[in-house]
DNA sequence: TCCAGTCCTCGTACGGTGTACGACGGCTGG
DNA sequence: CCAGCCGTCGTACACCGTACGAGGACTGGA
């Protein structure tokens, strides 16, 4: 369950995988049900789980026969990284392009908190079909505050790197929280409101940090999530450095959508090269 | 060399290191320096490098001493965290609080630059004295643009979470640049500035994708830096937002500028508990 | 002087990891 | 019938984190 894109898999192993499937038609290994079955894996129980020998057996087949499918495990973190970029893409982009922007951010965001592992991967570079998809979005509704493309880019930097930042600080502070025993269950109830962390007291009561000190007094919670603020001033940031931006709002841009079929029969292909072995 | 903060460490084990040092004044191990160790291997080597038994080996003794000193490899991490922290402390606060966080933004992202390690531990939620320390050098300028707890919070949290964001965003970027062989030299050079990845055509050319065939026609590079753009777009949103704190500079609000000393001493402080074994 | 106790070190061993190598069966085309 | 590929997989190796317990150095009290 929760896997980001769902589709049927064409078969075909290692070697152009473009041909039409032959008539035995079973669902066989590929790349693709890989990456899935290693999301399903790092979902329900975090991505240290993600070994390859557990990933063989939750498929039922043999360890090394991954190795036939995919050249590294590095491979295979590739493909859930391009697997998981697939699941956020929008369907619709809304016209206003605050609206856009937001929405953009936001399923990023929640896609994110369905996948923490997802930030655990994203140091890696690798430039995926459904990485330059989702670029492609975000470019859509920055060539309608800009024409600079240089500037673009700067705009789609500055949001995603924002739904970065704040993501990967609240999913650390609520894996504070959960210490242990990290199940499934990632953002079950409104977390608890009060600053947990036991022993904080003795720290922050040191007269070299008044500040906290006075923050801790307040009753104000250090992990209050809010990230609709700090996009907010983004926003209004941006705005303000693009007059007469708000207000034409040329209609509903003929969006990409790409065209659930599309997403889904193009994924397999094969990740950008990384190392040239 | 290269270690964040550099300080005569105090021996004595595992409890309580509060005590005047022993005659005997040797600097045998301690938490500090496994990670001051560890970080430097991670400087040198990559995060992969720091393995109990390497790191012990780079100490000159035995893999299993470490655990006298250490109850986990995530505490070495929490240190080594504790530790990067502590490297960017700034000993003077600029009067001007838009200076003061866009200086605090920047020693923070070249402390990520100089350790791109820490990106990876980041993940980590540990709230060492260093991390409050920092926290307390982002309140007291947060503190002369409101009055609000919460919207200081807001406001700090927005900041640092686009350092990290865009941090993390930069490195990988030129971890792809730099795919194998990443030793110790990071941001040598200004970088290459076309985008590199080879097959990177293949798949643009796409007609998925019109818009990014249009920017890379158009030469424009995906991984330009431009973090000072972002981070001025989102301190003018926090400025149109807290209308009247612009102009009146409150003279150099006395900075807590923890005197080197003091961040040196009790840096050995256990970190706060994580886990309840 | 002896002994008990604490501090610190460390060798060994166990179960886990990624993966190189080569063997093996089944299918297909000549 | 057979060569050759596709796909699978067992074994082995080096490395990892760390539980366990032995042992040495040094202390303070008897």
């Amino acid at each position: 369950m929760a896997a980001p894109t769902e589709l049927a898999v064409e078969p075909g192993g290692r070697h152009r995988a473009g041909q039409a499937s032959p008539p035995g038609c079973r669902p066989s290994l590929s790349p693709q049900r890989l990456a899935l079955a290693a999301i399903e894996l790092a979902d329900a129980e975090g991505l240290a789980a993600v070994s390859m020998r557990r990933l063989a057996a939750s498929l039922g087949v043999g360890t090394m026969t991954l190795y036939y499918h995919v050249r590294d495990k590095d491979e295979l973190l590739d493909l859930m990284w391009n697997e998981f970029l697939g699941g956020h893409l929008l369907e619709e982009i809304p016209a206003d392009w605050r609206a856009a922007l937001t929405e953009i951010a936001q399923r990023t965001r929640q896609s994110y908190q369905r996948h923490p592992w997802a930030l655990n991967v994203a140091v890696r570079p690798a430039l995926g079909l459904n990485k330059l998809r989702h670029l492609e979005q975000y470019l859509a509704v920055a060539s309608r505050i800009t024409d600079d493309p240089d500037e673009q880019v700067r705009i789609i930097h500055s949001v995603s790197d924002l739904v970065v930042g704040c993501t990967l600080r609240e999913l650390s502070g609520q894996a504070y929280r959960a210490p242990i025993k990290r199940t499934g269950h990632h953002g079950d109830g409104p977390a608890p409101p009060l600053e947990p962390q036991p022993g904080f007291d003795e720290l922050v009561t040191a007269e070299e940090l008044p500040r906290l000190q006075a923050l801790r007094t307040a009753g104000c919670q250090l992990l209050a999530p809010r990230f609709e603020h700090a996009l907010g001033w983004l926003l209004d940031g941006i705005e303000a450095a693009h007059p007469g931006v708000g207000q034409a709002c040329p209609r509903a841009v003929g969006a990409p959508a790409p065209d659930p079929g599309l997403v889904g029969t193009a994924a397999t292909t094969r990740m950008l090269p990384k190392k040239r072995a």
